[in-house]
DNA sequence: AGCGGTCAAGTTGAT
DNA sequence: ATCAACTTGACCGCT
């Protein structure tokens, strides 16, 4: 069975989730960033249990939460620990509960780090803060049983192999919870699938195939390679990317999402897995419902 | 109440 | 050398 992941946010359905700036909190005394910070907090638990409640009534398996959860969590200057926070116990208990809650109803989810996660950086004090940031979502992770953290493989640096060479390297000094559910993904400039398969058979951590940055940055491989190779890199139920483009530029550089899925976008290949397949479309829940109502007619057709 | 500029962080590639 | 694009809002200060 395929499942559908939601990316973050919803389109229609009155669910929000809150944010600050760092420049506004240090405008304010140290005590009363920790209040405002607390009720933001609080406020995204309850927004992620209602996220899942809405997956959970639309049939929709899973949900990738954004990574601002705790916003500015591992900031340098309003960094913060859930024990500074007011109510900060309370806080963690909700996240738990959105935990059960998705184990109970198989609800995937999963993080995905912004493109300031840089494992692969020659700056050392870039991949400190990586490592900080990507334990602090492990943290999450762990309340709220995520079992994916994807990132992008970084950075070229003007040699790919070297840049490689580190990323493993550095993999390899996670802790153990972070490695766990860290998983790596093909981007749409400077890492393909063929990039990034053996580092992942070598660190150990699963390739999160995106196949539509696949057709944008190609290198040489069909979709049924990638997926193939791909699907053996999971000890679990893998996860996939799938996006549409909103210009058709064949084999030019990836260009913004669509709002919705073309079907056809949608690889023959995949039909018969057992795989989650995050949806990236800007209508959202929207896309991901009117994909599921078309999908099925539509590889009848297509993939006989 | 509504508007628009701004928001921690990195890297690449276009100008 | 500088700067927008990644993804995309939400927030905050101002009117």
């Amino acid at each position: 069975m395929i499942r559908f992941g939601l990316c973050c946010i919803f389109r229609e359905a009155p669910i929000r989730f809150r944010r600050a700036t760092a420049k506004h909190l240090l405008s304010k005394p140290p005590a009363e960033r920790l209040t405002t910070l607390s009720a933001i907090c609080r406020h995204n638990a309850e927004a992620l249990h209602q996220a899942l409640l809405f997956c959970q009534a639309n049939g929709i398996g899973g949900f990738r939460i954004n990574s601002q959860i705790l916003p500015l969590k591992t900031h340098p200057e309003v960094g913060y620990a859930m024990a500074d926070l007011p109510g900060g116990d309370e806080i963690v208990d909700q996240f738990r509960r959105c935990g059960r809650f998705s184990r109970r109803h198989h609800i995937r989810t999963s993080f995905h780090p912004d493109q300031f996660i840089v494992l692969n950086s020659p700056n050392p004090d870039v991949v400190h803060r990586s490592m900080a940031d990507l334990a602090y979502q492990t943290e999450v992770a762990r309340w709220v049983n995520a079992d994916v953290i994807n990132l992008h493989g970084g950075g070229a640096y003007g040699d790919k192999k070297a840049a490689l060479r580190r990323l493993v390297r550095v993999i390899g000094k996670l802790p153990t919870a972070v490695r766990n559910r860290l998983s790596l993904e093909n981007d749409d400039r400077v890492f393909t699938p063929a990039d990034l398969l053996p580092v992942c058979r070598q660190a150990g951590v699963p390739l999160v195939y995106d196949v539509h940055h696949h057709r944008c940055l190609p290198d040489g491989r069909t979709v049924a390679d990638v997926t193939g190779e791909a699907l053996e890199t999971w000890p679990r139920e893998p996860l996939f990317h799938l996006s549409s483009p909103l210009h058709r530029n064949g084999g030019g550089p990836c260009g913004p999402h669509h709002d919705f899925i073309d079907p056809s976008d949608f690889p023959c290949e995949w039909r018969t897995l057992d795989l989650t397949v995050e949806i990236e479309a800007k209508a959202k829940e929207i896309a991901i419902l009117r994909l599921m109502q078309t999908l099925p007619d539509d590889l009848k057709h297509r993939c006989a």
